[in-house]
DNA sequence: CCTCCACAGGAAGCGCAGGAGT
DNA sequence: ACTCCTGCGCTTCCTGTGGAGG
């Protein structure tokens, strides 16, 4: 008991934290430090709402972790807060498209910014945007939608859901709707239909990424909020933004390290963060990630991803794709489940390597073939502990372990 | 220079579950 | 009760391809 109280306690009086949430991913900052031209940019385009005209619709890129949404979010909650003390009508929609990543889900929530109540399934796309257009048309003001990581949608559902959007302006007048598009794919935009194309980048707007001595900046400011004073050990903020700078200057990155090394410290009882909680945070950090990760996969995406462990021999070495095809069938037919084609072994190979779990780039052997190389880009151990928490998976798990950890000298836990 | 391997990856469509409208 | 719609995971059938070996 006492333990528990313990926790309970340090959980409260905090050793370490002041305010923890500053460094959370969704918190967004007052000010955003290094990206003053770009606010300026959004503010003055998106502005000429507040005379209740139509901005113009506005394309941004940028890679992950380089202010975009937070900027975007920043300005929009300063404008709808300027448009409620001016008696303006502003409607502000974001959508990431990420998570809501259907044209149906998009639509669903653009119609229910305006109140229509919309079912999740059941109605056609074209008519959930019907009612939208009804409704809206009756409506007086301006409206802004945020189309967040948008590549997605276009990747998995093509462009038609924009092209509607684009033109949608024209059926709801007086009622007025400008898009923001976001994504961190600058080639993407090449794909789409020239004309949505050309009327959705009416503006551009470009984050480069933030460099090392930005990221430092940007952590000491949000680190003055959200530690007590003195607890950082004067090594930690440059760590932690060496380690994101190079990956191409993430800020969100940056802010994991520096959160999950304080929390580190904090379980450990230590009063000062120091490189080892930061080193410790980077392998709980991507722990963490591919449990998230593994656990949401459908069936057979989980069995071919034990599949690539087994026949990676854990990530020693790397496998094509009929080799892990063999070792798929294998697998399987030690639990009594139907398997997938071979087909689909590809496509799912293609859905992994995408969700960044394995590595897979195609070559050709000339004579032997062309086929995709693949590796595992995670250690292997939280693959296994997502298999052994499936009771009808314990065969592969149990194969999975043996196969691979077993070989390394690790034991189980 | 051409062949031909071992796949890549596009296209179409199927069966199912969940739900709306009538 | 019935039809129609969607997303999802999947199959079937298909065309495309880089380069080692002949």
């Amino acid at each position: 008991m006492a333990l528990i109280d313990d926790i309970f306690e340090t959980a409260v009086n905090s050793q370490i934290f002041k305010d923890r949430e500053k460094l959370l991913p969704d918190y967004i900052p007052e000010r955003l430090l290094h990206r003053d031209e770009e606010i300026k940019r959004l503010a003055q385009t998106l502005a000429v709402a507040l005379r209740g005209e139509r901005p113009n619709n506005l394309f941004i890129y940028g890679l992950t972790g380089t202010g975009k949404t937070a900027a975007t979010k920043l300005v929009l909650k300063k404008l709808e807060g300027k448009a409620r003390t001016l008696g303006v009508n502003l409607w502000v929609v974001y959508v990431n498209v990420r998570h809501r990543d259907t044209p149906y889900r998009v639509m669903a929530d653009i119609a229910e910014s305006v109140g229509v109540r919309v079912p999740f399934t059941g109605l056609s796309t074209g008519e959930v945007f019907r009612r939208f257009v009804y409704r809206a048309k009756r409506l007086e003001g301006v409206m802004i939608i945020v189309l967040d990581e948008i590549d997605f949608l276009v990747k998995k559902h093509g462009d038609d859901l924009l092209y509607k959007l684009v033109r949608a302006n024209e059926e709801t007048r007086p009622f007025k709707i400008s898009l923001i598009g976001i994504t961190n794919s600058v080639s993407f935009v090449e794909t789409l239909d020239p004309r949505v194309k050309s009327s959705l980048g009416e503006e551009e707007l470009v984050f480069s990424p933030y460099n090392a001595g930005q990221l430092q900046d940007i952590l000491s400011d949000r680190a003055s909020q959200a530690f007590k004073p003195g607890v950082l050990s004067e090594e930690v903020i440059p760590l932690c933004s060496a380690l994101a700078a190079r990956e191409h200057g993430d800020a969100r990155r940056a802010l994991d390290l520096l959160r999950v090394a304080g929390e580190i410290a904090e379980r450990r009882g230590d009063r000062i963060v120091t490189r080892d909680h930061v080193m410790a945070a980077r392998i709980e950090i991507e722990r963490d990630r591919v449990l998230e990760v593994v656990r949401t996969l459908p069936l057979h995406s989980k069995l071919i991803l034990a599949a690539v462990a087994v026949s990676t021999g854990g990530g020693r070495f790397h496998a094509t794709t009929g080799e892990v095809y063999d070792v798929y069938r294998d697998l399987i037919s030690r639990v009594g489940i139907e398997e997938v084609t071979f087909r689909r072994v590809s496509g799912i190979l293609g859905e992994l390597d995408m969700l960044g779990i394995i590595r897979a780039r195609t070559i050709s052997r000339g004579r032997y073939g062309k086929t995709r190389v693949i590796d595992l880009a995670t250690s292997p151990e939280p693959i296994v502990e997502v298999l052994r928490e499936e009771p009808s998976l314990q065969p592969i798990a149990r194969i999975l372990g043996e196969k691979i950890l077993g070989k390394r000298g690790g034991n189980s836990v």
